[in-house]
DNA sequence: GATGAATGAGTGTTCATTCAT
DNA sequence: GATGAATGAACACTCATTCAT
């Protein structure tokens, strides 16, 4: 009756039933859409009962945030991941926006829901902080930009991946459009570092 | 009093149906989120039976893209009419800005969420379609511009607009805004333009 | 405005309507099965509105009921006519034979729907009527029977052909199946005429 | 106190429930007709939840397919127990009428319609099959019968049970009824020994 | 007398959630 | 701590029926 190996990797496991699920979900969604994505077809496909599904999310909205979160396309974490390795030896501008890239990878479909279910869920405010991380790089590379430009820049760089994702773009991968969100970025910058650029026409 | 003029009316009462639904929808997905979206509240909202309902949409599937459609953020016809009305006296970039702003207004919860029906409903390639429109404004003032040129700045503006609106920011209707939008529009154009601006660091 | 020669054919006319409501319901009913059977269905079949159905028979029921009726394997009239004209030449009990084949023929489908129909449709004591026709052809042609006797014959023979046609069997159309019938109506003739053959065993 | 007997006396259950379900269908049916014959009438009766009841019938058309199975006129098991039980001591077609007449007692409304729903719910092959038993016992005891005759004798007696059940009559479980039976299922398969008696007139 | 748009009670069915084992 | 049978509120949708034109 001795289960005292089984005490301690307690946390570890309760971690690896919630990752179970979430790519059960994950998977499910991206395979059935939003119409199979029923609680019981999460705990069927994760391979455990009902009620333990419960144990770990306590209603399914709880269940749909946490995985829109997950599936949603820049998390902090892997965002930082991305900023890091994929600054080696690259342009400060360049590895930004093979991080975006990255960051905008696989299950489309999956993320296409999840982004909704992200814009149902997630307060207007929260939305926000997910351009953090790669607000503080640009403002570590490109001097303290305003609070408009970086939103600016940022958004708009990743409005058009986002674009491009969702419309399923066959050049997405392609140089030619990495050079261009490139060319996007620089000649913004460039631009709001002239401050003399300020005047607009009419 | 020939009956002639009988089958008019009818077809614009149709049609004025359709509005009220419509209408009735948008206001309980803004007041109530997707949960109160029932067709059995939205026909109660609109002050007709659930069975009119049916008449005019066969499903409720259809009914949410058709919301979708009408809240989702570009529609062609009002697009149009801003790129229209908004291009007096402006100039082309700037009337641009202005038009996507205009299109972002009002409803945002409802916003977001039919945006989220979009994105489900959607198929990849139908989302391109919606930029037609300013692509060709574009392409009529700034000359001809290469595919993936005209795709990054149609996107990458309508994304900084989107966040915008999404996120609530404070901003949106600040003079300073629209100029920072400007100014992307324009460094970008200007770097396209100069096709020596195509050496880009590794 | 002289509608002189309309008011004439008045109750033709309704017979007509209540004719091609029936036939419109009976091929609906052979087509799409009693899910598709709708009144608004027929009306729309028989090239009428909603409305003058409604004119013709007061609720579904009755409809369902008329049909039934209608479909239904022996009507008095038909019978007579059947009995009638096969006599010519035919001995009794083959006439009769005949007579129920060809009660029994088309329209397979809706009449074993009709049946259903009129199993709910019928109070128990009516459905005896139906055997009335024939039980006076067997009274005129064969002496007078008891009526447990005309009974059990007539129930019998319908019950073999009734089976024939709903097994959908092929030998439906048969010489040797009519021959079977007739020696059975015979060889049971036969032993009721000489009430010596009352001995049964235990 | 192993749980070895857990799984036993489960399915025990789930039969039970089945059971409960039918029975509760059938007197719903009964009492109140195909009108009253909702899912959520038969749950309540049935004194379970609708949910329950979805668990052991997908749809309402398993359902009723299985109710018009179980009221139906001849099960196989059922007619099997009546042919061996009535056999004892009685001549065998004398035993058959037994079976038939008891095949067809009580609950006659709900046979009336459950035989509606077996005929649109059954497809034809499959009607014939019923009477397979029947059958197997008549070549048994009656030497073996031409496919024809078989055929025309089973489907004879058990349309006279069947329109006597239906029609209501007074004199079902009279003496006088049985012994015509008999009388027919004698007289008919005298004839059909005797080849001789192949002779019919035109 | 015909029309057919509108009605809305009622139906089959789903699925998030609970809790006894 | 896991299980999964049971629950039942809630929903999408149908269709018999009405009645203003």
């Amino acid at each position: 009756m001795s289960d005292g190996e089984r005490k301690i990797p307690r946390q570890k496991r309760a971690a690896e039933t919630v990752e179970i699920i979430l790519e059960a979900a994950a998977q499910l969604l991206e395979r059935s859409g939003l119409d199979g994505f029923t609680t019981n077809a999460v705990a069927e496909r994760a391979g455990i009962s009902i009620g333990t599904l419960y144990r770990y999310f306590p209603n399914k909205r709880v269940l749909m945030h946490a995985l829109a979160e997950r599936e949603s396309d820049l998390h902090g974490a892997e965002m930082q991941r991305l900023l890091r390795e994929g600054g080696a030896g690259l342009a400060p501008d360049r590895a930004l926006v093979r991080a975006f890239v990255g960051a905008f990878q696989g299950r489309a479909r999956a993320r296409r829901i999840a982004m909704g279910i992200w814009f149902e869920t997630t307060p207007a405010e929260a939305l926000a902080s997910r351009f953090d991380a790669v607000t503080q790089t640009l403002n570590q590379t490109q001097g303290t930009l305003e609070p408009i430009s970086a939103f600016v820049l940022t958004r708009a760089m990743h409005g058009a991946l986002r674009s491009a994702v969702l419309e399923g773009v066959d050049f997405l991968h392609d140089r030619a459009f990495e050079d261009e969100l490139v060319s996007l970025s620089r000649a913004y910058l460039a631009q709001v570092r002239s401050r003399a650029a300020a005047q607009v026409s009419p």
